[in-house]
DNA sequence: CGCTCCATTGATCTCGATCAAAGTCCGTGG
DNA sequence: CCACGGACTTTGATCGAGATCAATGGAGCG
């Protein structure tokens, strides 16, 4: 099982505007600032633009006529991508933090530069790439039963996007958002969060501030090689 | 909520040698034949090639340390796709159907084709973005916590892909195969499909042989807009 | 014919949804 | 500075859906 040699598809897409073949289509950024919750562009226009998130994070949800949210993904700083929606109404983009900034590119003057560039082709295409192991975790994570496997594999997730040199994970969503994003209730992704924290799995410093202990220092491993239980038996 | 608007990004992908521009690309091609159940390629020879399925069908599976399997995706006739598994040992590709053959095409030659044939470089573009689509679908399918609401969105998902011309769905797959696709167990698959058929929705003739009832024709669409319960109260 | 794989059905138990109630954090305004 | 309010988080109790264990029933095949 090598599942952990993927790390750097994890790896926040490198800033675009770090390479000279890029100066054109930073030419075509908008920047564009939202407030907590706030949708970031129109429903309708969301297919419409190539997104970049610089700071803070987001998450497209798709709105379900019964009033539940499914968060499809969470977008973190350097994330660069599209929500090909295809004339799908429901689904929104949205700032989880207050004060997240996006860039904004015109998707018909990406396509027509990536034409010209391949520099740029590469870098959609390897955006795409990212985006498509994203979904993959996501599936593994959603296919468990236990909650607790699911939010391990989300906090594997997590920590390969956003662990930080200090070892902390912050989390920038509530507890809501992950458990719209994993399909459970708010109350038992708290419960889990909390068994976590007292097999010794997890430190907490803060509701949405948390360090993995160091024994199981690689979350996607552990998920993979044990199920939550053994890792019980093994603490 | 327009999700029915995708209709089209399930369609098989046109067959490659359709396009006078693709002559190159089938002088690539090598046909794999394989036996119910076998695997198509060695494991780490997979991220070698391009597949696309001929006739019959095909699993990707993420074989756990556990022994359970999870079934990443299903590929039909017309597929055209890549495992880019990035060294995973544990990921196979399988045959499910007596007889499927598939095509293969080394993907070195194939990325050498596209940066010198646009329609191919477009016709990969289109690969990925249906793959994409799909996984979308199968989060979708995942998230909903009710089984019978999964085991509808997953016969959505082949009502799409599949459907023939006399309105029939066959299902090549194993209830194992949809079990392990869904994250759930074979007895609740079948006990969801019986509900299914009995509340008037599904028509079975066999096992893997069934029929969508004239008044919920779009699958998709009855899921979205109303919980399985709500079916129930509305048949 | 009997074997193996697949599918269904039943009974029981566990885990997570749901309902209900505190408790915590944070920003705002007095 | 503190009080208030609202959103977020945790914990408890109950109930139901699905996992699990067990058994039976086909279907294809050597």
């Amino acid at each position: 099982m090598q599942l952990h040699a993927r790390h750097d598809d994890y790896a926040p897409a490198a800033r675009l505007y770090d390479h000279r073949s890029n100066q054109k289509l930073q030419e075509l950024r908008t920047s564009v600032a939202c407030a907590k919750g706030q949708e970031v562009c129109p429903p309708e226009r969301l297919n419409a633009y190539w997104w970049q998130v610089e700071t803070g994070a987001a998450r497209k949800v798709l709105l379900l006529p019964s009033g539940q949210r499914c968060i499809m993904e969470f977008f973190f700083p350097g994330d660069f991508f599209a929500c090909y929606t295809y004339g799908c109404a429901d689904i929104v983009l949205e700032a989880i933090s207050e004060g997240t900034v996006l860039g904004r590119y015109n998707r018909d003057d990406v396509e027509r530069l990536q034409r010209e560039d391949s520099g740029i082709a590469r870098m959609l295409r390897d955006a795409t790439l990212r985006a498509a192991f994203h979904r993959e975790t996501h599936i593994f994570n959603l296919w468990h039963q236990r909650s607790t496997d699911k939010v391990l594999g989300f906090l594997a997730q997590i920590q390969k996007r956003r662990q930080t040199s200090n070892g902390f994970l912050s989390l920038p969503m509530s507890r809501y958002d992950i458990a719209d994003y994993l399909g459970l209730s708010v109350e038992t992704v708290s419960r889990a969060l909390t068994e976590l924290k007292e097999r010794g799995i997890l430190e907490f410093d803060g509701t949405r501030q948390l360090r993995i202990a160091r024994h199981s220092d690689d979350l996607l491993t552990l998920l993979l090689h044990a199920s939550s239980n053994e890792l019980a038996a093994a603490a």
